[in-house]
DNA sequence: CTGTTAGCGCTTTCAC
DNA sequence: GTGAAAGCGCTAACAG
């Protein structure tokens, strides 16, 4: 594994290694004699250096990286989001920002090793797509060496730019469109109430409910996360409901999901026997044997915003920064169409 | 942003940087007296020490990092493939690897780009996932710096540890259901010919549909990439074959979704106007409304061998390894049960 | 058990 | 337009 370094490439070249390095760059090889600057070009190119990045980032202080907190790598939502913000960041001509992605599965010992890890390897920046209340100590003491900016999730009662999705809105969105349709009684399938998104979901949902007289039951059950097994289980619950709610608000699509899994095994049929309703407009969701009525979530904006933000502070820690909110849509599909 | 480096927290503490250093690591530590190890823990911890991990690597010579060269971001058996080689390779009391992910998309410039990246980034190894025959030299490049693995696709005329799945037999396993359930005629909507995972499940089905003197028609045009919108399109082409074809085999299920949804749209049914199965065993292929028959993919094994492979070549480059192949399963559901 | 010293490979002044 | 020299923050030999 023999590696070239800039020494050895200046020396078998005659030059120093200052000049390569010039040679090299993006923004000062205007600084070499063009000819020396193809000589070297193709010297490296034919002795296959790869300068070693590592050493650059100590020297240079920054390393062309950003971090990335997910919480989970199975939701679509979370994958579009990272691959906007990279190919935002991924500005022709400069240096591109590779990125380091940690999945935290929402556990609070692993955000905050990954966040060590992201200070210590000198990330530019770190955006997180995992924020939950618990972090909110670990999330602020990360700015003290880098800029962090919040997508999806927001966290309240702190100070940080933000992109999200109004889900308070999406969740009274959903409770109008039920009352709308003439139920009585229904009730939701909550995510895990450490992220403020759920919470806001569930809020706006309950809000509207109440406003408009629609019953409102509990299952006593709370997902402990937002996938589809966990939609299953609280689904069982749900059906045991007495009054039995006629229509259920799921709080994302693999929880929803998991509610139909369960209605098919119990002989249930959708919407004639229950409405469903999610939550991200994943592209199952359209694929469904019944197409499912969910909150189309902003993603793109949200992407761009989240990647405008980190690019600024990257450029200048101290940019002013502003924490942006944006309007899902309800899609009506057949799940609530009875 | 103030960042405590080694030298000024040895400073404040009156020893030296040596003696940081050997205190914060997870294998020198004992050569630090207790009570000196102790008090410098709790100082790094209360100054909000993070040691600078590029110095580290450039120092050491390896970075505790992995590059995972992936081609799709959203297909799941990738993803859990990335979720157990780093669960295998964070081994407890360890420095923990940290993996850095790019995305190709099956754009050969991507790969390039993102494998330099890694070797310039000093990756202690390269997973590639998203292996096509037109990288085969990039790839053997690259292990002239850093050992590379291959999981799920191999390529042909190489010769790298490679972890994947018999994807000749699980073709063929498709072909022998077809011509059990008594279909005679059946075509295939096959995966992207540049990686040989696909060419090997069209090898199979089709050497097993000549032995089994099931006709086999095929359509002209080749999916572009493993999607559901490709599949959508390449379906449209099979509805309109003339004999049509009474079962078809989608190279992995997110081709057999879309040739559902092109399905649904015309108004045929399956199974009963179309029997179809897919490959991958993904949690959606449950879901629907008719279950779909699939092959079942050996992540787990994949995984296993992949991250075994990894951590071995990582203690030492010139140990022996081995390329496996592990067997699929063929799950019969509803989707072949007319 | 702790300190001293050298150097990983690069970039960046500062000279010329 | 190019070279000389310093140093980013850490770890590992070596000495004691």
């Amino acid at each position: 594994m023999a590696r070239v370094n800039m020494r050895e490439l200046a020396r078998s070249l005659g030059v120093d290694r200052s000049t390569i390095s010039r040679a090299l760059s993006t923004d000062k090889s205007h600084l070499v004699g063009k000819e020396t600057r193809e000589i070297i070009r193709k010297a490296a190119e034919a002795a296959g250096y790869r300068p070693n990045l590592t050493a650059a980032t100590l020297r240079r202080g920054s390393s062309n990286t950003i971090g990335i907190l997910v919480s989970d790598l199975e939701n679509e939502t979370f994958i579009t989001v990272i691959r906007r913000v990279v190919a935002e960041l991924g500005t022709p001509g400069q240096h591109p920002f590779t990125p380091l992605i940690g999945e935290t599965r929402d556990s609070h010992q692993t955000s905050r090793e990954l966040l060590d890890q992201f200070i210590s390897r000198r990330v530019d920046a770190i955006i997180s797509l995992a924020s939950s209340d618990t972090d909110a100590e670990i999330l602020s003491d990360a700015t003290r060496y880098v800029p962090v900016i919040l997508a999806i999730r927001k966290i309240n009662g702190i100070t940080l730019p933000t992109a999200t999705c109004d889900d308070e809105a999406g969740g009274a969105m959903v409770a109008e469109h039920f009352a709308e349709r003439g139920h009585q009684v229904v009730c939701q399938i909550k995510g895990p109430t450490i992220s403020a998104t759920f919470v806001d979901r569930a809020l706006g949902f309950s809000r509207a409910c109440a406003r408009l007289g629609v019953f409102e039951c509990e299952p006593e059950i709370v997902a402990p996360n937002a996938t589809t097994a966990a939609g299953r289980k609280v689904g069982e619950q749900v059906l045991s409901m007495r009054p039995r709610p006629t229509a259920v608000f799921a709080h994302n699509d693999a929880l929803a999901l998991g509610m139909l899994e369960t209605m098919r095994s119990a002989g249930l049929s959708c919407p004639a026997d229950i409405a469903l309703a999610g939550y991200n407009n994943t592209r199952i969701s359209q694929l469904l044997a019944t197409p499912l009525t969910t909150v189309d979530y902003p993603v793109e904006k949200v992407s761009i915003h989240a990647g405008q933000a980190t690019k600024s502070l990257i450029a200048d820690p101290t940019n002013e920064w502003s924490s942006r909110t944006f309007e899902p849509r309800l899609i009506v599909r057949g799940s609530t169409l009875s």
